[in-house]
DNA sequence: AAAATGTGGAAAACGCTGTTAGCAACCCAG
DNA sequence: CTGGGTTGCTAACAGCGTTTTCCACATTTT
């Protein structure tokens, strides 16, 4: 069938890899086809060889920011004795790590028809398990946290704001609390 | 002083409402100055007579969404009985009915500077006393109302997925408990 | 009334962007 | 030895934000 997953050839990959190189150190600025050529010894043109377009750039390097923030949400659970917020403390602290590439990734409609199929599913289900299974509540951490980041990142916050107190509030208002069960369906 | 707030002219004003609406219309590919000063019946120079740059016209625009968001925000509260439950719909909605504008009036850091100052605080307030003035809960239902309208906007929840229930449970995570008083500072 | 000033438009151009077309060198299979 | 595919190149195009320079007109000043 057409339009299928269809893996990146290894120069591809390695031109992804410089992509999302220049995107951290430059924010999306610093991302044209040009700057990118450049960093891998090439011109721009010769980059349509290897990925469709930039478009077919930008998700390569949403591809792999995704299965890396899938590993960091499994590592923070990990024997976690609060897993929730342990999950909020990782997450938070990939956002500010990686801005440029955090805001490219959550920006745009996902292309999921030309992404492994599991690079959402992972993360997702690490936060509903750390939700008691409640999947209501997993969306509502997740937008909230997605929220927090944005607005951390857009510097949206006043600058007397306690920050981490909103974390803290948002975070203990979703802990699973065992007092009602939620009607099935 | 320099870099006060200098209101704009009503030249200016009109231009700024041309760009909204080709914004609106047809998304921020369509917001070129080039396209601005067609919609005006100018060319793409002129604008720089009424307007510094692109930014600039841009800060306009965000400048008459926050205001119009204020309004719908006072709006929204006035009489409910449920005043966030009440702002949150009305927020969703803002949101859905003004995607790009609201892109664009969240994706960056707000030119303070050039902003009237009534225009954040407005809002703020509402929000902090649907919390029951708890500021640390309002900043987390804002985060979350924030992060539910991106998500939904650039399409991030599964196809299946009930959206309002999200919405119903964050809202319901940050309704003013009463139970414990925060100990201040 | 005449002269000076200011205002709001225009065309041309610069350097940037993503992208396409056409061409040349290489490497490997038949 | 000859093809064909692969991977690079240059040249070019349309569109972008923006600056420079100029011109016409209106208003104000002398």
């Amino acid at each position: 069938m057409a339009g299928s997953v269809e893996p990146l050839s290894p120069r591809a990959r390695e031109i992804a890899a410089a992509a999302r190189r220049l995107l951290e150190q430059g924010g999306p600025h610093a991302l044209s086809m040009r700057a990118v050529a450049a960093e891998v010894g090439i011109r721009a043109p010769s980059l349509y060889k290897h990925l469709a377009d930039k478009e077919a750039l930008e998700t390569a390097i949403i591809a792999a920011g995704l299965a890396e923030l899938g590993d960091v949400f499994e590592a923070a659970v990990a024997g976690a004795t609060d897993p929730l917020t342990a999950l909020a403390h990782a997450y938070r602290r990939w956002g500010h790590d990686h801005p440029h590439l955090y805001r490219l990734s959550t920006d745009r409609p996902l292309p999921r028809e030309r992404l492994a199929p599991g690079l959402e599913d992972r993360p997702a289900r690490v936060v509903v398990a750390a939700c008691g299974g409640d999947v209501d509540a997993a969306r509502a951490v997740f937008a909230f946290a997605h929220g927090m980041v944005m607005l951390e990142l857009a510097d949206r916050f006043a600058p007397d704001a306690d920050v981490d107190a909103a974390w803290r509030t948002g975070v203990e208002a979703f802990r699973p609390r065992h007092k009602k069960r939620k009607k099935k369906r």
